[in-house]
DNA sequence: CGACATTTTGAACCTGTTCAAAAACAGTGG
DNA sequence: CCACTGTTTTTGAACAGGTTCAAAATGTCG
């Protein structure tokens, strides 16, 4: 009889929010997890993560001041990442899919430096940092892989600030899409359609554009035959005239 | 008599191009490495910095694509970093100033993603990557904080993502006033006053708005006494009324 | 089905850009 | 040390891209 605390299969969506599972098992070991560890090491990565928790759309997985304790490994579902404003105004910051990781803003301070919300319903693995902290020092691979994927996200955020920075509006959105194309794709999702998890006010947000200049840029690329649009499916009809677009787009993650 | 390779005092500011240091002597210890470490540990840091490199103003420390071997610490100067385009632009992601650290952008892929440009005569230390990762490896203090720098640098990131994003121009202007102007405050200079290092067409960069746009929202600035303006020169008249244009402005780092 | 949220589209407006020219400054070489 | 050249900064005026405000249309969820 399986050992309930050690493998556990996630047949059900929801309702185990406590289920320790093995990460050497995941079928998303090769997005978050090093690769090329022998036997023995790759079973130390066992010892990650503490919990799974799943969670309602809408619902917050950490929050701004909140202590951090953990990273959290996307096993399914889209969440955003936002700061605030003392007056209410707000920023998205990023966009993370399942497989990709949220949290890494905590480690400075010891607390969140921002909201994380699940865009539908979702389902993480928790990862104690104080745990990784002491399994990468016995795991040089694991440690290099760490740092790779805070790197990766500084290098994500020089993208975005080029983008906020210096692009127009079209170019923007056809930025966004491409990016979140790619993402999809390497996830084994359609290399031509995405399904937009989020409203036209937070691609805005995320973008520094309103959310009416993110519909009227979709629909002027719709006419233009770039892509068509039906609500939050979007499917690109010309890659190339839309990878033109972007030749600024050297850019983001 | 002292071994060269060892120790050596930074007299003259120029001419020693491969002058081996030591970190437990370093003036900026307590900014770019972690304290409360027993004496012995302290001296496993020296073993961290090879070389000593001083660079002129305009000169690169690495480029877009540079392999990546090594981090710098700034013993001296100021520098900027920016990506740009295929098409010609330019974004510039951050000024980096005494006792900060470059190079975190090229962790992630093996090569550097951006460049590191000297905006004045500088002086760095060079810590090997492979070096900083053994030794972090030992010294769990020493992995904490370097783990806690590349976090902050994401937070950091978030700050401007809020102000590229959400804030107007001279909300823009009064973040990036204040936010040096405690950093250098930080680090023994005036609280009221600040060189700027780079050119408003820099400033304009980094904040997406054009050389002009920084120009006169500066000149509007000293009409209204917020701050008074004489060329690089930038006096703080009313650091509260500042402060309260970016409510906004949790933001930075 | 009904209440609420999201999206689309239009028209006026505004902030920041563009283009241009003059002024101030910095570095170079005589 | 000063004159000269190129760069940086300031300021003006016209322009444009994106915002704002508003209303209708479409979707979504209980």
């Amino acid at each position: 009889m399986p050992n309930p605390a050690t493998i556990r299969v996630a047949s059900e969506p929801f309702g185990l929010a406590q289920a320790r599972v093995a990460c050497s098992q995941c079928n998303l070991r090769e997005l978050c997890m090093p690769v090329g560890l022998s036997e023995a090491e790759s079973s130390q990565l066992d010892r990650l993560v503490a919990t799974r928790r799943t969670l309602r759309k809408g619902e917050a997985l950490f929050r701004l001041n909140d202590p951090f304790t953990s990273l959290y490994a996307i096993r399914l579902g889209t969440f955003k990442t936002r700061v605030g404003t003392s007056d209410g105004r707000d920023q998205v910051t990023g966009f993370q899919v399942t497989g990709e990781l949220v949290g890494l803003d905590g480690i400075g301070s010891g607390r969140h430096a921002c909201d994380a919300v699940a865009l539908e319903d979702a389902e993480v693995c928790e990862i104690p940092y104080v745990r990784l902290d002491k399994i990468a020092r016995e795991l040089p691979a694991l440690q290099r892989h760490f740092h790779q994927l805070m790197s990766r996200e500084i290098v994500r955020e020089h993208g975005v600030m080029l983008l906020l920075g210096s692009m127009r509006a079209d170019e923007r959105v056809a930025a966004f899409l491409l990016n979140l194309l790619q993402r999809m794709h390497t996830r084994g999702y359609s290399g031509r359609e995405i399904v937009l998890r989020m409203t036209r006010e937070e691609i805005g947000s995320y973008l520094g554009l309103k959310l009416e200049t993110v519909s009227r840029t979709l629909s002027r690329m719709a006419d233009e035959g770039l892509i068509s649009v039906n609500q939050r499916r979007v499917r690109i009809e010309a890659l190339d005239r839309l990878r033109a677009m972007v030749q600024a787009g050297d850019a983001q993650s």
